[in-house]
DNA sequence: TTGACATAATACCTTTCGGTTTCATATTAA
DNA sequence: TTAATATGAAACCGAAAGGTATTATGTCAA
């Protein structure tokens, strides 16, 4: 029922989340950093925060009364690996040069 | 409001669809076909199909009275293709190969 | 040509989503 | 210590999502 990238996936949905992720790929920035940014309230904005935050795909750091969210590289990628199931389909030479690389890395 | 990947990323949110892609990716398969993989009404599954139609992911080829749906790789490509946006943060080393790829392509 | 078959379409229901407003809490600066 | 600041949390609302059941339509086979 809920696989593992499934709230990812579900974080991903929103054009505002891509959008903060985005954002959040250049700076790390508290919510209020955030917010500045969309035409919303920061009550909706913080909602969006935590979705992201569910899904893995940001860390926040909690600094005295501010918090300071940042991207979560692995958990972004471990949705991305989700579309390994068919890059077979678009590029198969760069998916051999894909194993390639990784038996060279071990 | 509605960018490119949008509809894509909407399709992808929900389970059931994701797991009808990977159904598509073995076999092209009529409604009904995809239909006995799930424990819900053809007519929910006609939605799904429909959602995934929307978002460019599947195809549809119609055949007299039944409808063959495929998988269409460039639309998953073009949603795989957002995460370009983050692939220097997972694999810098990875991401110049593949430049190099490209230029050797060309 | 009629009946079975594959899908289309519509109405309906419940839950989730995306947003607001309002109020509470915790921290920092003066 | 008090006031401003940054965030948390809850109630609420309309719209969209995900499902069902039912009915309609088009196509194939006998």
């Amino acid at each position: 029922m809920t696989d593992p990238q499934q709230m990812g996936f579900r974080a991903l949905a929103d054009p505002t989340r891509r959008s903060i992720l985005q954002l959040l790929a250049k700076n790390d920035m508290t919510i209020a950093d955030v917010a500045d940014n969309f035409q919303m309230t920061r009550a909706a904005v913080k909602k969006h925060l935590t979705i992201l935050n569910e899904g893995n795909l940001i860390s926040v750091q909690v600094d005295g009364r501010s918090r300071l969210n940042s991207l979560n590289p692995d958990g972004i990628k471990q949705v991305f690996d989700w579309f390994g199931y068919f890059d077979v389909f678009w590029d198969s030479r760069f998916d051999t040069l894909k194993s390639e690389i990784e038996k060279d890395i071990q």
